[in-house]
DNA sequence: CGGGATCCCCCCAGATACTG
DNA sequence: CAGTATCTGGGGGGATCCCG
């Protein structure tokens, strides 16, 4: 599995760090998994049911995006019968909640300052 | 023209500012534009330059985009002839720049953890 | 100079079926 | 349970032309 992140980071004919982190976190369901994630260990199946709308495709093909990024590790559990796997952050996951958090802050105080000015 | 991020805000059946905040500066160009806008203003055939690949229609859009979620503003000179057209960022746009630079802070550590761990 | 309109192609993602 | 394989369409974006 490549890397999906580092491939297109000089797309613009230049580096740019910042593409790199949008393209870690931008995508489909991404930004929800990043953020069901942030808050507990949660299983394939958990995550698919969290997710309304979203594929079993859909979310196997974000889960291994994330994974092959190193953001997100997945863990099996061969004890379980059927199979067991679940997914959490990695440490490199971990330093990205703050900038999601960052983020997310920014996101409810723009919807509110449009929300005023809009009206 | 209507704001391209606050309707799929509740894509997920749940609101998510993360996704506001994500949809504003995702696109194929968002992020190089800001980052071109964050140093000074500039014009329209300006960007174009700075922005190899990019097509005008490509750029219009963006721009468009950008300039409906009031990331950035338009002003348009009638005394140059030819027109003239310049962007530069509002204020909104302004409080974007942090964030832009946290993430940017974050990517180019991303890609130095990476390198060492994956060589 | 700074765009818009139109055509067209390719890729992303949904639907469905299959599997260890 | 946790995925993969295949087919298919709809939309994003390139190329090209036109316009004030």
């Amino acid at each position: 599995m490549m890397l999906t992140a580092l491939n297109t980071q000089t797309r613009h004919g230049e580096v740019c760090p910042l593409d790199t982190t949008l393209k870690v976190i931008t995508g489909k369901w991404k930004s929800i998994i990043l953020c069901r994630l942030m808050k507990q260990e949660l299983r394939y199946s958990e995550l698919l049911r969290t997710l309304p709308g979203c594929t079993r495709r859909m979310l196997s093909l974000q889960l291994s995006q994330l994974e092959a990024d190193h953001i997100i590790q997945k863990e099996v559990d061969p004890t379980y019968t059927p199979i067991k796997t679940s997914y959490h952050l990695t440490e490199l996951g971990q330093s990205l909640v703050p900038i999601i958090q960052a983020m997310d802050q920014w996101g409810a105080q723009y919807i509110k300052t449009l929300e005023r000015t809009t009206d």
